[in-house]
DNA sequence: ATATATTACTTTTGATTTGATAGTAAAAGT
DNA sequence: ACTTTTACTATCAAATCAAAAGTAATATAT
């Protein structure tokens, strides 16, 4: 399994380079699981209305560890569960996943999210990685 | 082929929708390329740096076509060259391409470009646009 | 006028990725 | 002790991707 830090880019493109990362169908979406709606273990991501296969999960949660994105982290007294968290370095996509809600907003289905109304985005990102902290704090 | 308009997305989520559009590896690539590159040409998009394969290339402006972010276009006395133009819709892609862009030079790899340094992004957003016009203005 | 080069593709074929289904193993609940 | 829950792994068919070669129309050079 790759890291990104081995991987062999097509280009010197930036832009390219970070569809090298995260251009495919599930990677952005597991972490917009996590960010915008809280999921944080394997059922949940399971059961969300996507209906991720569990080979693809377990996948991508792999690849996104190796790559720094999450963290798998568990709580005292329960040694099944296996909770993901966003980092650092996860949250900072934060900025491309709101601008992805934003244009599919205006394009393709509306958002029934207050993060749609919400005028300065800069603010915008800080609320929600706020929230987010917040809800994760307890981990 | 299909265009978004008759597509079945994998559930409701807006964010998930716009990836089952734009989530691949190459449909961001080709838009930057016309978007940041000034790319207008099947020659030009084969021969960038990426190395794209003409059977995905032609693919792909296929696509974008028919989902109505580009148009193809001829010019008087050049019966030979097709000129691919970004519509409106497709230069509304433009910041999810660029904060893509940012987050790639503070995470992956430095952009050698202007933008990095501006500071309003709505106001980098007209500019880009607005280069990106001019360049076409003659088709 | 003819030959060569250019542009824009399509076709073919093989490799890789995706995804549905089934199965396994450890921990937790009853 | 038995059942359920959680977190996966394994298998395999289908879809997609990608490299290479081939084709066709237009444009340019001689």
């Amino acid at each position: 399994m790759m890291s990104f830090l081995d991987k062999i880019f097509r280009c010197d493109c930036p832009v390219t380079s970070a569809m090298d990362i995260i251009g495919d169908r599930w990677t952005l979406v597991v972490i917009k699981m996590m960010l915008l709606e809280y999921k944080k273990t394997f059922k949940e991501f399971s059961e969300s209305d996507e209906s991720i296969a569990p080979s693809i999960l377990s996948n991508r949660l792999k690849m996104l560890e190796k790559d720094g994105f999450i963290r798998k982290v568990k709580v005292a007294h329960n040694l099944k569960t296996n909770y993901y968290i966003l980092t650092e370095k996860g949250l900072s996509l934060s900025p491309v996943i709101i601008e992805l809600a934003f244009w599919s907003h205006h394009n393709i289905k509306r958002f029934d999210n207050p993060i749609v109304n919400v005028k300065d985005k800069t603010e915008l990102f800080n609320i929600i990685i706020d929230r987010y902290k917040s809800n994760t704090a307890v981990l």
